[in-house]
DNA sequence: CTGCTGGCTTCGAATGCTGAAGTTAGATGG
DNA sequence: CCATCTAACTTCAGCATTCGAAGCCAGCAG
């Protein structure tokens, strides 16, 4: 079975971009990554509509993403805000890896506007595909693709 | 300058967003990748209507993520297909590490529908993040982000 | 009890996506 | 040399999503 006569059903790339594809979720995680965490902050920051930013904080705690806590600053009544989960963090590689494409591509010739760095050494991250005995970084040429374990014929 | 008084404007990720972010943008990459390269085959595979495949196409060889070359199989005329370019192929630790993120939270019990693995060792691959002088892999709480070079403040 | 603020919800207009039908250029068959 | 077929589009009507602006609501300050 090749490729292009299995079913993408169940495609876990497909699966998660419909969790995080849509149109700024991605941004919105990247501020919750950089420790942006209310509704307004979110809203001037991102500059989408009040509208859709519900929506999206609603689907990204469905999604188990972000979670709500209560706070409470002196002075005003509570509030809740959201907050990465683990499984949220864990897109992490993901961000960088983005990151990383568009710190070459896409970035002023001065730079990006955001630098992330080791904070033991100072040095600038990479994103890297290795296998599980630590060979690499690898290329797509060094990678074979299979059929996995549910691997279905497109109907 | 905090991140939050920073524009947006210039941000790597939200830049490489407008280029691959949109519907679908993705999946074409992602079957590009496992050798997809015609038109129709992507359509088929991918199941989005035509017109937006002729515009995700054409953006994509616009921003230089895919080019097109003639091909012609014996008793047909010659056609055009589509194919990652370096920059596109460029995308592969994101797509990889999407794909890892998907596999664990997103996949069927069995596991995902296509493995992708080292070919000299057969082992399944990784997207970790590492610092340029290879300290790693990194977690978020082991990275320090600092406004770059280009940072602005929001208008 | 009046106003202010953060966090939403509602609404009309604009934009984007879908499925189906139509178009085009070059084989191929009669 | 005319009709047919196919891959690769383009066009179109209807539906869904997103946008910007406005409105609502709860609680706190004055």
């Amino acid at each position: 079975m090749n490729w292009l006569e299995t079913s993408t059903e169940n495609c876990t790339v497909q699966r998660t971009l419909e969790l995080v594809g849509e149109k700024w979720s991605l941004l919105l995680i990247r501020d919750a990554m950089n420790g942006v965490r209310r509704f307004d902050d979110f809203r001037r920051h991102v500059g989408l509509s009040e509208a859709v930013l519900a929506d999206r904080l609603r689907k990204l705690v469905a999604a188990g993403i972000l979670e709500t806590a209560a706070y409470r600053e002196p002075g005003s009544r509570t509030r809740r805000e959201y907050r990465l989960t683990r499984k949220g963090w864990d897109l992490w590689p993901a961000m960088i890896a983005l990151k990383q494409w568009g710190d070459r591509y896409t970035a002023d010739p001065e730079g990006p506007p955001l630098e992330v760095r080791h904070s033991d050494c100072g040095e600038p991250l990479r994103a890297v595909i290795v296998c599980a005995e630590d060979h690499g970084p690898l290329t797509p040429r060094q990678a074979r693709t299979h059929p996995g374990p549910s691997a279905r014929p497109r109907s």
